[in-house]
DNA sequence: AACAGTTGCGCG
DNA sequence: AAAGCGCGCAACTGTT
């Protein structure tokens, strides 16, 4: 053990709410665990601390919620080039069974709550979000202990869990991107999406007709309406509610036992057709209609709410703006600024070739070199055609049984035996109640005591055949949550250290000249090439026209790279489909 | 009037 | 009613 001196190189800096100064006090660490004496921060100096810390050599910043202080730091300019957030780790240390000894961070319960955003139930408009001070933001929300000494003991506790793992710590990196992605989550939302809104109010009008007065509905719904009720011969009925609508159809001798699209295309009436189109446009206006617009797009601006390690498996959520369902007919709405470009970029197939990587499959690995996986199937002679290699893929992932997917999945089990191994284990471990892992260390929730007491109770001698058979139905549904989890979970790993690597290197480019483009990015982001979006396999890149190219290079170069960060020489291939335009077109 | 639960549909 | 995973959101229903 070298002497403990003053630390010479910080390697970590925390950061934590002080009684004492009244603000914020922060503590340097250096890799032999030396620390600095605890350093007072007015309450209004974050910004100018962190700064200057970050021009001298970046550190890793240690604190409890990056979405508490993040924001803050970004309008006032200054960005961080790494952090470690302490409730997000925290959550991936306790259940993790790469972990050696979890029982100091299990113990930390104080650490263990929901994130903040995904518990309310809506999201204050996020340009608010911006506008306030890091004071009053902290006492909105109270999720985790925001104090310094809470926030290094539980650096040491985390740490300590770190250590135990064994090599090669993939839990170390699955922290690091875990912690990269709660940086980019708040820089989505500072530099907002590129939005359109005459483009939107054009594809609302054109579908629905001219913005009516508040409260009423639009000409061409109501239009449509009134067709689906002559069709159905009932001037009055509703078709808002369902079951109104349903005993509608019935009188008029529809025998449909809900009212889903999918069960309504299957019958055949003339008030079906209109109804269809009736649910489409009412769909439109309820999700994403003038009122979504007014109280989501600003100054050119759509700033969802990301919640990183939103969802169990890893994959992030949304809380309010509903950035994850953004309908594909609205996407000509997101358009660069004026001088610059859009760079999107979705990988195909990301799932099955995570899935073909972890499993060490080289058979599915050559199947989808350089080509699209689902052909690269066919080719091998699995399966006849594209669609067959969808459903039979999809099928395997998801735990299909019946139908196609029950009929083509064991053609796949026999031509890749190894990644079909992969997901069938993680499905039985599941049924029998037992945790999954993904690649990088995060570990499935156990079953709740209802499951546990619906499978204690059909294993007792008296069980009736009907507890039996649902025993085993709730079996089977918590393997096919478990055979997916491994997947997506393992999919989010890899989108997250492809997003890392690529805000990396967007920051490498210098700051365009001249007047700044993007100016509604602020501070941080106008002028410079950033990310504007992000869902599960793609990402969208707003850029100065003439970074478009290289960005769209370096794209491509984060995501090779990330795919050998986590499978190393594994010979997957993560293609991308690549666009550059002014306006986000899919397909 | 406020709340929880359900339905249906958007996204991957 | 998606045969098979994971979400969020709005509107409606039924309760308190």
């Amino acid at each position: 053990m070298p002497p403990r001196e003053s630390p010479s190189t910080p390697r970590w800096c925390v950061v934590g709410r002080s009684a004492a100064a009244g603000g914020f006090a922060a503590v340097e660490i250096d890799d032999q665990g030396a620390r600095s004496p605890e350093i007072p921060i007015p309450a209004d100096g974050l910004a100018e601390f962190v700064s200057a810390r970050e021009a001298e050599a970046p550190r890793r910043w240690v604190w409890a919620d990056t979405p508490a202080v993040y924001p803050g730091l970004l309008s006032a300019g200054v960005r961080v080039e790494r952090c470690h957030d302490l409730r997000l780790c925290h959550q991936i240390l306790r259940s993790s069974e790469l972990v050696g000894d979890r029982s100091a961070v299990r113990a930390a319960t104080q650490w263990a709550v929901p994130s903040e955003a995904a518990e309310e139930p809506r999201a204050p408009l996020a340009p608010a979000l911006f506008e306030l001070e890091a004071e009053a933001r902290s006492v909105r929300r109270p999720s985790v202990p925001e104090s310094l000494p809470e926030a290094l003991a539980e650096f040491d506790r985390q740490r300590a869990a770190i250590d135990s793992a064994a090599e090669p710590n993939r839990i170390a990196l699955l922290l690091a991107a875990e912690s990269v992605g709660a940086l980019i989550a708040v820089e989505l939302t500072s530099a907002g999406v590129p939005w359109d809104a005459e483009e939107h109010d054009r594809i609302l009008s054109e579908a629905l007709g001219p913005r009516p007065a508040p409260g009423a509905k639009p000409a061409a719904l109501l239009a449509v309406g009134e067709e689906v009720r002559a069709a159905l011969g009932d001037p009055a009925a509703s078709l808002d509610s369902p079951p109104k609508l349903l005993r509608a159809l019935r009188a008029a001798g529809v025998e449909a036992s809900s009212t889903s699209r999918w069960e309504l295309a299957e019958h055949e009436h003339p008030a079906i057709p209109p109804l269809l189109l009736y649910k489409k446009l009412a769909r439109l206006l309820a999700a994403n209609g003038w009122n979504w617009l007014d109280e989501w797009v600003r100054d050119g601006r759509y700033r969802p709410v990301y919640v990183p390690g939103g969802v169990v498996t890893g994959r992030w959520a949304s809380s309010g703006g509903g950035a994850l369902q953004i309908p594909r007919q609205l996407r000509p709405a997101l358009r660069a600024d004026p001088g610059c470009l859009l760079v999107s970029a979705d990988v195909s197939q990301l799932e099955p070739r995570v899935l073909a990587a972890m499993s060490g499959d080289r058979a599915m690995a050559a199947a989808g070199a350089g080509r699209d996986l689902y052909a690269g199937i066919v080719e091998s002679g699995a399966v006849a055609t594209r669609q067959d290699a969808k459903i039979a893929v999809l099928g395997a992932m998801y735990g299909g049984t019946s139908g196609d997917s029950g009929r083509l999945v064991p053609r796949l089990r026999r031509a890749f035996p190894a990644a079909m191994r992969l997901v069938d284990d993680a499905a039985a471990v599941g049924e029998q109640g037992g945790i999954v892992t993904t690649w990088l260390g995060r570990s499935s929730p156990p079953p709740g005591d209802e499951w546990r007491g619906v499978q204690a109770a059909a294993s007792l001698p008296g069980a009736g055949r009907r507890e039996e058979e649902h025993a085993r139905r709730i079996a089977r549904d918590f393997g096919r949550f478990t055979r997916n989890f491994v997947v997506q979970g393992t999919a989010a790993e890899w989108a997250l250290a492809w997003m890392g690597e690529l805000r990396r290197r967007l920051f490498a480019f210098e700051p365009s000249p001249g007047e700044a483009p993007m100016a509604a990015s602020g501070p941080v982001f106008s002028a410079r090439p950033h990310l504007a979006f992000f869902l599960h396999d793609e990402v969208i890149v707003h850029a100065p026209r003439a970074h478009a190219e290289a960005v769209a290079g370096a794209i491509e170069e984060s995501a090779q790279a990330a795919g050998r960060l986590l499978f190393g020489d594994a010979p997957v291939d993560f293609r991308l489909d690549l666009r550059i335009s002014e306006r986000a077109l899919k397909d």
